[in-house]
DNA sequence: TTGTACGCGTTATCAT
DNA sequence: ATGATAACGCGTACAA
């Protein structure tokens, strides 16, 4: 004999209640004689009662849950330091109110629609995270007509219904090209994320103003799509050049590591023939040699206030952007000034 | 006037038959008759209806999703190729049938006790996945006094109700500990992951095991908790030995970047003056300077069948264990012959 | 406070 | 064999 777990109803029988009243007793409603909510928050208590999730999920069309659908390939993820670092943020807010994440990871744009849109039909969550931005995003309208809430994690290009949370990378952009040029360097080169990506275009765009802003050469700037291939490519090509950069900023700690392994295998020395840059501030960058000179923003926290937003908007309470510390400059080994000979040094 | 879905009472009363009926032709269950079938999911697909997972999760008492409890450290996560890939595939198991998959993170063990009781409690998942098989792990006992179904990545070391789910790591770590003694290096060392995880520990015995069988020293063993930074501190005490080992073979590829970032840090070049290997097959290996000889498993599809077994243990299937393609070495650049003349190499 | 309809399917029981 | 009816799962919400 299972021992079922009691239902509202039973507690009611219980407690000589009505069922109705017991819910509101439950739910701390107004309309329920003081000592009578006593005694069913007893009874309650006594009989082990728990709320059922499913019940109250369909009677109250809502899911208790929230959504973050990844969009990028394993091979972009693996060695990425933000989505565990958040979702360990997101889980942080989620547990004490007892509500829990769906995650999904993809690696088409069709398989993040259609997971979008499954999320909504199923009910399963009463509202996502959108991360990773897009130009003219078409998660935006497309969350918005499913009926989803959402918070965005930066803010969109365009209008849109849902309060962003956001983390300027701008300053740490901006203070790692700044150290860069006062330590001495002219040629410095950026590479970059996928232009497709707002974080990506941001990043590029703080970049050249501020070499601008220096009267610096902006053209070295190498596209990627974030992966550690990719970003060893770039290095390769920006090394090849005749007037090669003395200096490279990455867009990731992933790429800014396989750069240095580009370099280190050309034969170039970090930081005296070349000084590198990552973003994101991994682990592991601090104690590779040269340990890398990084860009770190406080993600966990910002998982755990994208989560704490969100619950918020589901509840229909204030909704406000949210602009959280911006980025910062880590100085590590990998920047240098740049050797005092300006010879072009080409590789061995 | 939100046009509200359709349920099976509208289907119903425009197919002119009962609530009832409606459901057993949308189910495929006999005792309808075929054109009266054929009428209702005509019906049905004109009025565009969906099934409501909520009305349905509550009326079979399941969830159609699986749940995964990670615990770890962001900071061990953070770079670390597995889950990622692992979720990529779980994910590609789940979305064609309409299953979701709800992620926690934990960092401590409480946390992730208490995660598993709210999953069970709230019914949030069907069955779980459990990762990171610990001694005597409290899981499987929880798990099954929860009422979850589950399946266990590896073998656990009691009896377990569960089938598991393994990848040898015995023949890679084999391989790599063979490939360096090939080489010629006579003192090989080791830095462990956890001895409380099993997959620490039988790597660490397959370890023992093969340095016995080549008559080589064994002793040169230091556990890590898995992160860069214990990693680099391993490195560090095993290179200040008198008589150092030539060749380290790590737990995974974080430590084994960290180690050799040490090791460069201490004057070491690598693989001249020291060899080392690592596991799992980052990304990022392939691409620092020297690359990262390897073992590497088919973590993706691990991570399908793995849901795909869980599936089918809820469904009450069939369930037997499961064994997938050992893991195998990737002999890359880092692990070379050891110095031919024998004088200790001590740092610069 | 109570009684009851409601949310939306599933399934056991009955009637034809 | 075919189909209808009603109970069930478990709370919420509203009229009485």
């Amino acid at each position: 004999m299972v021992k079922q777990r009691p239902t509202i109803s039973d507690v009611a029988r219980e407690a000589g209640v009505s069922k109705g009243l017991v819910s509101f007793a439950l739910n701390d409603r107004p309309g329920v004689a003081a000592g009578t909510r006593l005694r069913i928050l007893e009874v309650a208590n006594e009989m082990g009662w728990r709320p059922s999730l499913r019940a109250r999920s369909l009677s109250t069309d809502r899911a208790f849950a929230l959504g973050l659908v990844i969009a990028r390939d394993p091979d972009i993820m693996s060695g990425d330091p933000f989505f565990p670092a958040f979702i360990a943020g997101v889980e942080t807010a989620l547990a004490p109110v007892g509500q829990s994440l769906v995650l999904s990871m993809v690696q088409s744009e069709e398989a993040e629609i259609s997971s979008y849109r499954q999320l909504a039909a199923h009910g399963r969550v009463d509202g996502v995270i959108l991360s990773d931005l897009r130009r003219d995003d078409p998660r935006i309208a497309l969350v918005n007509e499913l009926g989803l809430r959402a918070v965005t994690l930066g803010h969109p290009d365009a209008a849109s219904p849902f309060p962003a949370i956001s983390v300027d990378d701008s300053p740490g952009i901006r203070a790692a090209v700044a150290h860069l040029a006062d330590l001495g360097h002219q040629r410095i080169a950026h590479v970059a994320g996928p232009s497709r990506m707002l974080h990506g275009v941001r990043r590029s765009n703080s970049f050249a103003s501020v070499l601008r802003e220096r009267g610096l050469v902006d053209t070295l700037v190498v596209e990627t799509d974030f992966t550690a291939a990719d970003g060893a490519r770039a290095t390769r090509e920006l090394l090849a050049l005749a007037d090669r950069p003395t200096a490279i900023v990455y867009s990731n700690d992933v790429m800014a590591i396989a750069g240095l392994g580009v370099a280190q295998r050309s034969g170039f020395e970090v930081p005296r023939d070349l000084s590198i840059t990552g973003f994101d501030g991994s682990d592991v960058g601090a104690h590779i040699y040269p340990s890398l000179t990084t860009v770190t923003t406080a993600v966990q926290d910002w998982g755990r206030q994208a989560a704490e937003l969100l619950l918020r908007v589901i509840a229909g309470e204030d909704s406000d952007d949210i602009e959280l510390a911006p980025a910062q400059l880590l100085v590590r080994e990998s920047s240098a000034p740049p050797e005092t000979n300006t010879t072009t040094t080409t590789a061995p």
